[in-house]
DNA sequence: TGAAAAACAAAGCAATTGCTCAAAAATTAA
DNA sequence: TTAATTTTTGAGCAATTGCTTTGTTTTTCA
């Protein structure tokens, strides 16, 4: 099958994959802190040290610099939930995955809030997303983590749920990192630290059966 | 002690008892959807169904409207856990304020995404309520847990990172909705009595001490 | 080196923002 | 009824919004 499809796409100078990032970087920061309305092209532009009508050159709109960060942001939301396959110790594998989205969280956590302002707001731009690939690949895990269920390796969980409770439980660690910083005096590394083996218990415990 | 403090409380006609109401109903549905930043006075005066004057009449300004939410917020927010306290059986008590989080999430998600949305922003007017009234009573209700734990009667486990996750997992479900209703076809009810019976599985078996 | 192309920004556009003003309408109290 | 008070709003304010226009500067490359 040729590249037929392809539209025509011009390689980007230098200059250009230069300034994108830097506009992608201030639309991250900006629209993670205010949402979507909430973020005005000044803000952006500011953020990313250059005039607005600049950025309006490398991006059309607004909009489309949201657009790009979603686009660019589902690809590394669904990577660790890919990852999670066959095993012979399912509950590990789940560990993992609990693991993985905790660091994520960490390492990312304006990406985690623009993910949770876009959901919030309704996902006018990410609804798409949500019931395509998004639903396709937990449509997939849940089932091979139905078949652990159903072979007696894990407790008997609605593997939906599970998925679910993972998700808000790490994110939660920067979504609402305000709250939690105002209510622990510990520092970062502490709570994460705290965070990590809280979790594991929480989700071992949880996917352990019954003897 | 003589009320010496109370600033004049003119005690609020019936017109303006409604129209406050109006108000702070139709703020409560704008800011939840967008955000203060990203919500405008005109959206709030047509939600509550009059002129923006008017408007401005019962509230001198649109972060005023905002404000009076957080404000009537953080009551019902607390209630939950005020009532979490000493039992015979601290698991069932525990489960009760988890079912209790639940509910709130399924009968009040705008209130829940209200607060959301503060907290995303940084909690520009909850961090006072945050470091105040809120940590207090967390730190309180964690040294009954922890004493629970030391007891023998529930597992070992972080009592701070324990609300956290009731926190997250509960609130999911109103603040994650459009997610979850795009991954789920099941209607609202089944999702609700899902999320139930997953949540009791989960944190039973958490607090449950290994024999 | 020089001409074409790409990158940039000052100024400005109509529309919208939060909020005010002055005056009209509705309600209340005498 | 009438006068005082409360409630309501059309019009409008300066500031900000997203984006364009127009032209200048910088880079590219022959």
């Amino acid at each position: 099958m040729q590249k037929i499809n392809t539209p025509k796409k011009a390689p980007l100078s230098r200059i250009q994959e230069k300034n994108r990032n830097l506009i992608l970087k201030a639309g991250l920061e900006v629209f993670s802190k205010y949402g979507f309305r909430g973020s005005t092209v000044d803000q952006l532009a500011n953020a990313a040290g250059m005039s607005k009508p600049n950025l309006l050159y490398y991006f059309p709109s607004k909009e489309a610099v949201h657009v790009a960060l979603l686009e660019q942001l589902l690809e590394n939301w669904l990577e660790p939930l890919i990852e999670l396959g066959p095993s012979t110790n399912p509950i590990d594998e789940i560990l993992v995955y609990v693991k993985k989205k905790l660091a994520m969280s960490r390492a990312y956590p304006l990406e985690s809030r623009l993910y949770a302002n876009e959901i919030l707001q309704g996902a006018p731009n990410f609804s798409g997303a949500i019931k395509g690939p998004l639903k396709e690949l937990v449509d997939e895990k849940a089932a091979l983590i139905q078949s652990w269920s159903d072979e007696g390796k894990i407790a008997v969980v609605n593997p939906y749920h599970l998925i679910f409770s993972i998700w808000s439980t790490t994110q939660h660690y920067a979504d609402f990192d305000v709250q939690i910083g105002g209510i622990l005096s510990s520092d970062k590394h502490e709570i994460t630290k705290g965070a990590e083996c809280y979790l594991e218990h929480l989700f071992r415990s949880t996917l352990t059966p019954k003897t």
